[in-house]
RNA sequence: GGGCGAUUAGCUCAGUUGGUUUAGAGCACCUCGUUUACACCGAGGGGGUCGGGGGUUCGAGUCCCUCAUCGCCCACCA
């Protein structure tokens, strides 16, 4: 570093909009963050999970990427070819809704537009809101190659999604069926059992009588939703239950719509729950439609696709379910069928996108099954060669996995990707998959023994593909995995993913399981579960509660590297991050207290000279023996906290090292002994040199400063850039223990002087005379050849340092590490305080030696415990006993 | 209803296979302090019977059982 180039006037107070974008742009514009294939360099890959395209950032995406970002920048570091693949997804439901509401707010209903005006109107919206998200991440600093940006409607993704289909469809895994399916009444559309929430709702539970046929009795049913008895079909009881027997094989009449319908008895019932009589409505309940399967009972769909009554219903046509249920119930009871109404907890399935409730509908969908795919997926979880951060995920995986249902891939929309199935005529297997209709013509001649059919005889089936069925792709498209096999050869499996717990079966779990269908490997070889970001009274974050702070505003308040700092540091992996302002202020502090250091050195430096940071360190300067060995110490202890992918210890051990170690002690021990003295020319380029050192390895975490104070050192080429300078190498021959234990000793001693000052009241100023009294004589030269430490973080008259020492007569006292310390204080003494000090000390250290002694007058310690335990109680009993009697000795001089 | 996980200082969390401390860190708190960077700072300090109870062991925050509270996931009792 030349003194000349750097500015006199470098501000105390760091400022991080101005340095942010500087770097951002410089990194950019030298190519950093892009990757390609190179077979002389180990991949690391990572791939961004899709955001909204439409989305904008908030604050589960800032701590998500935020560790994508320390991952892959350590990773480049690390030499490794890092590739972070960004992109976006199309959000089908999320983003057509979207539209949809775009449009109504200009006067256009959806019904009024064909198929091909409504895309119009969305690849419109894509392409005007689209991508906004990314820009904010690079506000963030994310160090992704934007170069391979991927949407999973790109053309070549659509490509895969729809061979994908195309191929599962002619393996016999993909399916269409009439099943019971989840509709969402406001979107208009199926959802898959994932996109389902229940919640616990105070229901009621209505009991309702049921006049059997030929007879004056009645049964009584019990139903959350009366609505429903328009499309009963029949009553079920218990075959065992006794008090039903007699009834078996007649008939009762529905109420309202006098339907006839019989009594059915089946186990399914519980006898204990209601009145034991169950309706049956097999058109909109899952386990009524099984009933229905199972006795052939007559569906009636009494409910249109937006929640009313249909003509099949009878009554109350056209009225919304809602109202329905309020209505019927006054209805029945004006008709005397009304027995009584109880209140009732229950679980109602909300939908995801919308949070109406759930219609169980009856409904001809696309399904995958999901038994056999799903077979290696979960296996190699469970077997670690995936591995789950925390592995606690692996639980929840394995009871989904097992358990895992068909997976409804059809939506009733028309933003995503249409499905490629062609329909030749009503028949149940009137269809033909394709990719083309060429092609499904071709097919369709042939299905339908018909050579004269023409394309304006097929139709495309009018759905689109659940989204994730696109996105289960995503390792594998970004990189045109289907198509281009050197890419996705080189860059699959990718390293790590980073996402959230809620998406381990929407995503994860399908992930892998095309992983293993189209590559027959995993996807990715660590999945590091990030906690969800609440507010500070636990709730989550959320749009709809206004309760998320916007990260762009947190940006400019506290410095991406602030903010990232702050949420790195209280989020271990799976746990949640109640999420405050304050810590992003702490991390804001941290930057402006690295800015201080170094503008200190800068500060120290003399005109005109050329300095060049070394890692040569004085070998004769305790100081830098320490702080080398503290530094390898760290960088031994970091590589083990990310092979744990324990980020926030990592970044805690680099704070604690720049903060205490090398700001409180290494640059304080550096300081010239003079006033107005600049520092030594060696001093300075060891003190830069460490620096360079402490920079990469907190480049990960915060990459703007690091790379700012990494460029003010000295004049770098491009290519020496820290964004893609060498992570620091742990190497043994610095960490020397026995440096450390000195150093630590000498800050012992130092932190007894502070505390007796404190204590009795004493200016740091005030010089004073220290005797230091030591346990043996080796230790006395070791303290007396780096007394220096002592005389410069302690102002003092004199010191003296022996293993023969005789105690002064007034005079405060301390003892560290077995050695006294005394403090003469002629006339400046408080003797009771002193007093109390020692008093408090010991009997601080005979409650110790309390818990010490009864473990070794315990025989069967003794006896039993490793030699070596008991041999350290036995030195923790002498060291504390020698302690003790020279603390009573000191107490004797003021008796 | 089933499963999983938690419960350690006011708050957020560490605490590796049970034994170097009568339990550690950061933030917050209290006292003092404008010393050659930084008051977004420095020095010093207080604060916890490790959710309750029981057990195993020479020894338990750490293992087992049980209860309580909280959280998450799954599930078709209307």
């Amino acid at each position: 570093m030349n003194k000349d180039s750097t500015n006199k006037e470098i501000p105390s107070k760091y400022d991080p909009s101005i340095v942010e974008d500087k770097w951002y742009s410089y990194w950019m514009d030298n190519n950093y963050f892009h990757s390609e294939v190179d077979h002389s360099k180990e991949p690391f890959t990572i791939v961004i999970p899709p955001p909204n395209v439409t989305g904008v950032l908030h604050m589960g995406h800032m701590l998500n990427n935020t560790i994508q970002d320390v991952l892959t920048r350590r990773a480049r570091m690390q030499g490794f070819n890092a590739c972070w693949v960004p992109g976006t997804d199309h959000a089908s439901i999320a983003t057509e809704a979207k539209v949809v509401r775009k449009l109504r707010e200009e006067g256009i209903k959806k019904s009024d537009l064909s198929r091909d005006e409504f895309l119009e109107h969305a690849w419109e919206w894509t392409h005007k809101h689209g991508g906004i998200i990314l820009e904010q991440l690079k506000k963030l600093g994310a160090s992704c190659d934007w170069d391979r940006t991927s949407f999973t409607m790109d053309e070549k993704y659509s490509d895969s999604v729809i061979d994908t289909f195309i191929d599962l469809y002619n393996k016999g895994k993909i399916y269409r069926g009439e099943r019971m399916i989840n509709w969402d009444p406001a979107a208009f559309t199926a959802l898959s059992d994932e996109e389902v929430i229940h919640k616990e709702v105070n229901s009621k539970l209505y009991h309702v009588r049921y006049q059997i046929s030929d007879s004056k009795d009645f049964v009584i049913i019990a139903t959350t939703r009366p609505e429903t008895i328009l499309g009963d079909t029949a009553v079920c009881v218990h075959p065992k239950d006794e008090r039903f027997t007699h009834l078996h094989g007649m008939k009762v009449m529905v109420p309202l719509v006098n339907r006839e319908v019989p009594i059915i008895a089946d186990d399914y019932v519980e006898m204990e729950f209601g009145t034991g009589c169950l309706k049956v409505t097999p058109a909109h309940d899952v386990n009524d439609y099984e009933l229905g399967q199972k006795h052939k009972l007559e569906t009636i769909n009494m409910m249109n696709a937006d929640g009313t009554i249909s003509e099949e219903g009878e009554l109350y046509i056209g009225m919304d379910r809602f109202e329905v249920r309020k209505q019927i119930v006054k209805d029945l009871e004006e008709a005397g069928n009304l027995v009584k109404i109880e209140e009732y907890k229950n679980k109602v399935g909300y939908s995801e996108r919308t949070d109406v409730v759930i219609e169980p509908r009856l409904s001809l969908q696309w399904w995958v099954s999901m038994k056999e795919l799903s077979q290696p997926a979960l296996e190699n979880v469970m077997n670690d060669n995936i591995q789950f951060h925390p592995a606690k995920f692996k639980n929840t995986y394995r009871h989904w996995m097992e358990n895992v249902k068909d997976w409804c891939i059809s939506r009733q929309l028309w933003w995503g990707h249409r499905i490629p199935a062609f329909y030749f005529g009503e028949g149940e297997h009137d269809f033909v998959v394709a990719k083309t209709i060429e092609e499904a013509l071709e097919s369709a001649r042939i299905k339908s023994g018909n050579p004269l059919l023409q394309k304006s005889d097929l139709e495309q089936d009018e759905d689109v593909l659940d989204t994730w069925f696109s996105s289960w792709l995503w390792p594998i498209s970004v990189f045109d995995g289907f198509y281009n096999k050197e890419e996705v050869d080189y860059y699959y499996p990718t390293n790590d993913l980073v996402t959230a717990p809620e998406i381990m079966f929407f995503w994860v779990a399908r992930m892998i399981i095309a992983g293993y269908e189209y590559r027959d490997e995993l996807p990715f070889k660590n999945v590091y579960y990030t906690g969800i970001v609440r507010d500070k009274q636990g709730r989550k974050m959320s749009k709809s509660l206004g309760n998320s702070p916007d990260p762009l505003e947190l940006i400019s308040q506290y410095g991406a590297d602030g903010v990232r700092m702050g949420m790195l540091f209280s989020t271990p992996a799976g746990n949640d991050l109640p999420f405050d302002s304050s810590i992003c202020e702490q991390g804001s502090k941290f930057s402006n207290k690295i800015w201080n250091a170094f503008r200190f050195l800068t500060m120290n430096m003399e005109e005109g000279v050329k300095y060049i940071p070394t890692t040569k360190i004085d070998s004769n300067n305790l100081a830098d023996r320490w702080m080398m060995a503290r530094i390898h110490q760290t960088i031994q202890g970091i590589d083990e906290d990310f092979k744990n992918y324990k980020l926030n210890d990592a970044l805690k051990k680099v704070y604690s090292l720049i903060w205490d170690d090398f700001c409180d002690w290494y640059i304080e021990l550096a300081k010239p002994d003079k006033y107005g003295d600049k520092f030594d020319i060696n001093k300075m380029n060891v003190a830069l040199g460490m620096f360079e050192q402490l920079m990469k390895l907190l480049h990960p975490f915060m990459p703007f400063i690091s790379e700012e104070i990494w460029q003010y050192i000295q004049d770098r080429k491009p290519e020496e850039a820290l964004c893609i300078a060498d992570w620091p190498k742990y190497d043994a021959n610095f960490d020397v223990q026995a440096d450390i234990d000195l150093f630590e000793n000498l800050q012992d001693i130092i932190s007894s002087l502070r505390n007796i000052r404190a204590e009795m009241g004493i200016s740091p100023k005030e010089e004073l005379e220290v005797l230091i009294k030591t346990s043996a004589n080796e230790t006395a030269d070791k303290i007396i050849s780096n007394d220096w430490i002592l005389k410069k973080l302690q102002s003092m008259k004199s010191i003296e340092i022996s293993s023969d020492i005789k105690k002064p007569g007034a005079c405060s006292s301390a003892i560290v590490d077995g050695n006294e310390i005394y403090v003469p204080l002629e006339g400046l003494i408080d003797t009771e305080k002193e007093i109390e000090r020692i008093q408090n000390e010991i009997n601080r250290i005979e409650g110790w030696l309390k818990g010490v002694n009864r473990k070794l007058n315990n025989k069967n310690f003794v006896d039993n415990a490793p030699d070596a335990v008991v041999q350290n109680e036995r030195n923790k009993l002498r060291d504390g006993e020698a302690n003790l009697a020279k603390l009573r000795e000191q107490l004797k001089d003021f008796e």
